[in-house]
DNA sequence: GCGCCCACTTGATTTCAATCAAAGTCCTCC
DNA sequence: GGAGGACTTTGATTGAAATCAAGTGGGCGC
């Protein structure tokens, strides 16, 4: 094996949100060692680490979605963050696993080696700096995501959930906002009320409501489309404007 | 005015929980210029920053305690974070508050100016990682507070963030675990309430039903003794050990 | 000492979401 | 094509916490 920049061979179709460690995507270059990192796949359903799991890599993915969640002694979860192409999982620095993490499709990440990288941590301050960025856009939408659970409304929550996704795969396609949006639901029912703290059987009927109310429209059980964002953000509860990290 | 290695002389005496960049508690020693930093003390009850002010400055706080909490249009609001001794407040590279900061007692802080800060952050790799480490601890607990906002019964809250604030305390103080303990509210009945996604009648009623059931003795309204930690943590629906950072 | 205010408690009632239960839909695999 | 299973919807009922509404009690200024 022998030096290379990362990321300019590997990574060169990354998504456009991607803006991890390995970066072709980003401004700031740099310059990782090859021989810190390997790719895993991981098949839909798949649990990538159980709380307290010894974990040996840090990692960012590449593609798929995966959730992280906690659970209480008498099985009731939460999920408590999604794990989007370009997020990073793992900490630096804590060996064991804080979350159950759990791929929800097939997922791809790109794994470093736990020591290398908290080298090179060390050695490369600019490391440091994008994580911390990274870790404060989280700490952002954790925070925004206590207020949801702590005092919206099943149905402002359902609103919530889809305009992030709503916004989110917008800013992806690069279409503009106010228009009519559509998208396919990365997530089950039971998944969704997972996030939001909710039952299925009350997302489930939220969902129905939106959708009797033409708020939404539905084709399939997925597929969603949104034909007016505006009527939709006025579901959430929210002040309409703040960026809303995912 | 001159170098000085900072914080050796003013925050000789910070807190034990004292982890902020002006360090004499840490063992990682950081230099910084004594002319970036100022002192400002506010009252019990004043606003620190609304949501949306602009701040030229970020801080730690040196001692009191402040929230951050977030206000939904019409008026409900969940608060997304606690301030305590040594912990730090702003988001370098960010002008805005995306919080309302309270002093719910007074609170003194030690404030940098920002660009200086920030400036301070590039040439010194050390605080970057230390905010970092700090960040990664606060993005711990929104998760662990995630949990309790969206699967845990009213019961179970009350009793999490008793058992968090007796831990806390029992560490200051350096008793051991699983004997009595006792200490003050730092929170009004209310305060609790926006910060456990409860109405103040809901922890009013649970508190009540927590002493009746003999899980905590009250003196006066705002003094309570933990006559058995354990039995509190029954309550708490957790597993019993997890480091359930604060 | 008196009254006032603020923080808190307690009670009655309502409401929203959970729970329990039963279908319905779609997809895959034989 | 049909059986089985995962996911989803819908209905009936229950239940926990919110809401509405009085109180209580302690500290403080006058």
């Amino acid at each position: 094996m022998q030096d290379v920049e990362f990321g300019h061979v590997e990574c060169a179709d990354c998504p456009i949100r991607h803006r991890a460690v390995c970066s072709r995507c980003e401004t700031d270059e740099l310059v990782l060692l090859e021989e810190i990192k390997y790719y895993r796949t991981f098949e839909a359903g798949q649990t990538i680490a159980w709380t307290g799991d010894k974990l040996d890599f840090v990692a960012t993915v590449v593609s798929g979605i995966a959730t992280l969640s906690q659970t209480l002694e008498d099985g009731r979860t939460q999920m408590v963050g999604l794990l989007l192409p370009s997020d990073f999982m793992g900490r630096p620095g804590r060996e064991m696993a804080t979350y159950d993490v759990t791929a929800t499709t097939e997922v791809v990440m790109c794994c470093f080696r736990r020591r290398p990288f908290e080298e090179l941590m060390r050695t490369t301050p600019h490391i440091a700096q994008r994580l911390l960025e990274m870790t404060l856009d989280e700490l952002d939408a954790a925070r925004e995501w206590m207020l949801l659970l702590g005092r919206k409304t099943a149905r402002e929550k359902i609103a919530s959930l889809l305009a992030i996704i709503a916004r989110r795969d917008a800013s992806l396609k690069l279409s503009k906002a106010g228009g009519s949006l559509e998208f396919d639901l990365p997530l089950t029912r039971e998944a969704m009320a997972d996030y939001l703290g909710l039952t299925l059987e009350t997302v489930s009927r939220q969902v129905s409501a939106l959708k009797r109310e033409g708020v939404i429209e539905l084709a399939g059980k997925r597929h969603i489309s949104v034909p007016d964002f505006d009527r939709l953000m006025l579901e959430t509860g929210d002040d309409c404007d703040g960026g809303m990290p995912f």
